[in-house]
DNA sequence: CAGGAATACTTGCTGTAGCAAGAAGAATAA
DNA sequence: TTATTCTTCTTGCTACAGCAAGTATTCCTG
């Protein structure tokens, strides 16, 4: 029986699949769920992100370059997406007791209110679009094999 | 034993360690991607997927339009991005037989060199960073879960 | 306790992407 | 045929992201 050589310089079928998927479904999913937020609450995937991840903080406040890091952005990315936010009033700077250099992003009632809003939108796209196309134990073969590409990301 | 209640307003970990590794994984491997093809061939990713679908296109062309769909860009994106790749000598811009409205974008020899110059960098990047964390039959599995997600983007 | 290196954040600049509107051609229908 | 509508591509505008440089503070080393 002939074992199918690798070909160095092309992909396999079931690896293109794997690639090219995973571009397309990054690209579909986060287009959508971005346009959904916008289109009913004025709020963009990543202004989400940043609320959401606040909320999930202790004392709803975070470090800007470790938010920066949770969003997956970069620092000067981090620190114009806080000045939109804080200009609507859903965030506000404050500063880092320990460490005079710091500031933290923290979390106002206004924006925890936006936050409640856009969650139901947020929670139903990205269950709609992907999280219900699979069982349980599905996703956790996903999330598993996320974790041989990302090298010490921990699921929050 | 007690079922763990589908809390409709929570993500369980597997939920949240399947969405949020495929944003991590998708950034880094993009990020990483475009990085290298920029550092070494001063070609982005994107770029690069341009020349790659032109390679492998019947005759070495195809339409704008397909074109965008096939590399997950907008129309005007596609526009400026075969501008600078036309710009760069890499690809030209052939009217269309049947449809004058429609413009060809055509692979040209010098693209077609600087494609084989920089695919090496491309896969070991791919292969490297993301296949080969994955034997073949996870990678079949992974194409396959992509398949629910997307309506009807067959792997080209 | 200086003085230099490292860190935290912001700002200037640039590149790239999308939407919406425009121009040119094609398709349909009467 | 010609008028209307649809499609293809480009262009104007704007938004958002990253890098590199700048400023303020802390850390480290002698």
């Amino acid at each position: 029986m002939q074992i199918p050589a690798v070909n160095p310089n092309t992909l396999s079928p079931a690896e293109l699949g794997a690639w090219r998927g995973l571009l397309r479904a990054h690209s579909a999913l986060v287009h959508d769920l971005d346009a959904e937020l916008r289109a009913t609450h004025a709020l963009s995937l990543q202004e989400y992100e940043v609320l959401l991840t606040l909320a999930q903080a202790p004392e709803n406040r975070m470090r800007m370059s470790d938010l920066a890091v949770s969003v997956i952005l970069s620092q000067s990315g981090l620190t114009r997406l806080v000045d939109r936010l804080a200009q609507a009033g859903s965030v506000e700077r404050t500063p880092c007791q320990a460490d005079r250099r710091g500031l933290n992003a923290e979390l106002t009632a206004a924006g925890r209110t936006r936050l409640e809003q856009a969650r139901p939108t947020h929670l139903a796209g990205v269950r709609g679009g992907f999280l219900d196309r699979f069982d349980e134990a599905e996703l956790g073969v996903l999330a598993r094999l996320w974790e041989r590409v990302l090298p010490g990301a921990t699921a929050e």
